[in-house]
DNA sequence: ACGATTGTCCCAAACGTTTGGGTATGGTTA
DNA sequence: TAACCATACCCAAACGTTTGGGACAATCGT
C-alpha cells in the first residue's frame, strides 16, 4: 500500500518476497560490492530489486546490521562543554565529515572532569562506538592512556597529549604571532591570561607567546584562568591588580578576552586604547563586538572534519599522523587603538 | 581471562555458561521487572547472575536488543545551529536529561532550511529513533505537518508552532517585561530588532514588547533580523538610519543585541548611554560584557530537559501538554546609564 | 495420598542482516 | 556426449536479545 509508510517496516524479506527472490540475493544486490551484486544477481534482477527497494522505501535496519557485522558505524565524541561556541563549533565539522563518511556521532559534555571523562567513555562505549573523538584531553593523559590500553581506537581535537595521533591548531606559533604583534607596537609591559594549565591549547599558545617576548628580552606576567568570560575577568583583575602599568593583555580564548575587556572597564581603564586586548579563536563574535577584537583566527570547523577523517583512516588500520593546522593573526581595533594614541 | 576485555564480548550467553543457566533466565534477571525476576529464578540464583555479570564485565548489546524489541531508546534533535550558544545550552539540557532517562541523543544541524530539515528527519528515521526533538520549528509548521503525517512522536522546543507539543519560554510576557523597563526608564522612541521572522521566538519575544508599547500609545519601529552578531549589527544600522532620535533597542536575542551595541559605536555614539540596549536569554556572555547587557533570562537548560521529558510521555502514549517557562528580566549597566545621565 | 498449585527454570522462535556455502540450469569444451 | 564451468540463484546459520510457552520438581490443600 504505497503512499502510507509508518515507521519503514519494509525489511530486505519484504522485497524479496515482491521480487521472488532470497533474501540473500536482495541483501548482495542492495550492498554489495559491484563485484558481489554481478556475481549475485542478472542485471535485469539488480535492477528489479533496486527498483523495489527504492519503491517500497526500503531503509536498512541499522541495529540489524550492526548486530550481524559487528560495526556500529557510529563515533562519539567528548568535548568539554558544547555550550562552549568553540567546540561546538568543532563538532558541527565532525558531523558534517561522519554524515559525508556514513559514520553516526554524538556528543557528550564532561566539564574537564577526570570521573566524568571516564563515565561518559565507558557509556559511549556500552553504545558499541567504532572509536572516540576527545576534544577534551588532558596533559597527563592518564585517562587517555586508560582508554588506549582497553584497544579503543581514538584521536585527538583541539587539544594534544602525549603521543596519541590529533589534530590541533598550531598553537604555539599562534601565541607567537600575537607577541610579534604586541613586540611591533612598542608593548613591553604585558600580561597573559593563559587559561587552564591542563589544556594544551591554552599553555601552548601562552607559551608561544611568553617565548617570543623573552626571545626579545621581556618578561611576561601569565595567569591561568577558565576559558570563559569569567574566567577571563577575574585573571584581568589580578593582572591588573599586580602590574597597574600593563599596557597589553593577550587572553588565550575569546570569551576570556570578553571578560578582560570588561575588567579594563571595571578598573577605568579603556580597552583598546589604554590597555590592548587580544584574544583567540576569532569567534563570530570578536569581528562584531563594539570593540573589535584582535584574534588569533584556527580553522574550528576543519579541525572537526579532519579529526573524523584522522579517525577514519586509524579505523581503517592506517597509522595515524597528527596533524596542525594553522592559525593566523586577524588584526583589530582592540589592539590598535592604543598605537594611534601613544 | 579477566583483566583482558577489549570490546565486551561477554554476552548473555557467556553469564548463562558461567552461571549454568539458560541465557532467558540471565536475560530475565538482568533486564526484568523486579516482577519477572521473582517469577524468573530465585533470590540466591538471581544473586549469583548479577555477580556473574558484575564480574564479567557484562553490557548488553544495544542493537541486539534494539533489533529485538523494535525500540531504539534513541531520540534524534534539531537545531538550527549547534554553535548557536543557545541551542547548545538547550541540547546539553536534553542530553542531560536523556541520559538520566535511559535515552541516548543526537543533534543536527539544520540552518533553518526546510530542505536540510527534511533530509536530517530523513536520516534520523532512517537511524529507527524513537522520537524527534525539534529546536527549529518554523510558524508555518509544513514540515511538522508532514512529520506528522508520517506518524513520528516528536515535540517542538524553543519554539512552537501549530498545536504541536512544545516546552517554550514565555516569549511574549518576556518582549513586555522589557518593553515596560523601557517604559518605567521614559523611553518614548525606541526600536526593535525582531529576529527571523519564521521563529516564534523572535516575533512573540517582538510582540510582546510592541503589544506592550502599544498600550502606552507609542509606536514602535521594528525591523527583522538573523539571530547572530552580524544580524544585529545590520538591522541597527537601519533603524538608527531611519530613526535617529532613537533611545533604546530592544534585541531578541543577545548575540544580535552585541551586534546592536557595535553598530551604535560604529554610529558614533555611546551605546548604554545614548542608545539603552537590551538583549535576550540572558547568554553567559551579557554579563561579562565591558558594558553588561541588560537581558531577559530565559531557562535555556530547563527547556531542554522538559522537552525530553516531554517527548518521553507523548511516548508512553499519555497525550502532552505543552509547557511554557517563564522568562526573568535582568538589568544591568546597558540601560541603566542612560537613565543617569537624563 | 491425590490432584492442584507454585516456584524455578529451560526451549525455541523471532527481530533483520550478512555471508559461507551450496545447487540447479545452461552453455562450452574436448 | 561426457565433463566442465559459469551464471544466477537459494539455504541456513549466526549476531545477542526478548518473550510466550512449557517442564519438572516440591509444596500445598483436603
Amino acid at each position: 500500500m504505497p503512499g502510507r509508510y509508518k515507521s519503514s517496516s519494509v525489511t530486505l524479506k519484504t522485497i524479496a518476497q515482491a521480487a521472488g527472490l532470497d533474501v540473500s540475493t536482495v541483501s548482495r544486490v542492495l550492498s554489495g560490492t559491484p563485484d558481489e551484486v554481478s556475481r549475485a544477481a542478472s542485471p535485469a534482477t539488480a535492477a528489479a530489486v533496486r527498483d523495489w527497494a527504492q519503491r517500497l522505501g526500503y531503509h536498512p535496519n541499522p541495529h540489524a546490521k550492526s548486530l550481524r557485522t559487528a560495526r556500529s558505524n557510529l563515533i562519539g565524541v567528548l568535548v568539554p562543554r558544547l555550550s562552549d561556541m568553540v567546540l561546538a563549533t568543532i563538532y558541527e565539522g565532525v558531523e558534517d565529515a561522519g554524515a559525508r563518511n556514513g559514520l553516526a556521532t554524538f556528543v557528550m559534555n564532561t566539564y574537564d572532569r577526570p570521573a566524568e571523562q571516564r563515565a561518559r567513555i565507558d557509556l559511549a562505549l556500552s553504545r558499541h562506538v567504532d572509536g572516540l573523538i576527545l576534544g577534551d584531553a588532558h596533559r597527563d593523559a592518564v585517562v587517555l592512556d586508560e582508554v588506549a590500553a582497553r584497544g579503543v581506537p581514538f584521536v585527538l581535537v583541539s587539544r594534544y597529549a602525549s603521543k596519541y595521533p590529533s589534530v590541533t591548531c598550531d598553537d604555539y606559533l599562534g601565541g607567537s604571532l600575537v607577541a610579534e604583534h604586541f613586540l611591533d607596537l612598542g608593548h613591553v609591559k604585558v600580561g597573559v591570561v593563559a587559561g587552564e594549565s591542563f589544556a594544551s591549547t591554552g599553555v601552548d599558545r601562552s607559551s608561544g607567546f611568553v617565548d617570543t617576548y623573552r626571545k626579545a628580552g621581556i618578561e611576561v606576567l601569565t595567569v591561568n584562568s577558565a576559558f570563559d568570560a569569567r574566567g577571563g575577568h577575574e585573571a584581568a583583575e589580578y593582572l591588573i591588580k599586580q602590574a597597574p602599568n600593563l599596557t597589553a593583555i593577550f587572553a588565550v580564548n575569546d570569551f576570556a578576552a570578553i571578560g578582560v575587556l570588561g575588567a579594563v572597564r571595571d578598573a577605568g581603564l579603556r580597552p583598546g586604547r589604554d590597555i590592548a586586548v587580544a584574544g583567540y579563536n576569532d569567534t563570530q563574535l570578536a569581528a562584531e563586538l563594539p570593540l573589535p577584537l584582535t584574534s588569533v583566527r584556527s580553522p574550528l570547523h576543519t579541525m572537526g572534519t579532519r579529526a573524523l577523517e584522522l579517525l577514519v583512516s586509524v579505523l581503517r588500520g592506517q597509522n595515524p599522523s597528527s596533524e596542525r593546522l594553522a592559525p593566523e593573526l586577524v588584526i583589530r581595533e582592540s589592539t590598535l587603538l592604543h598605537v594611534r594614541n601613544s
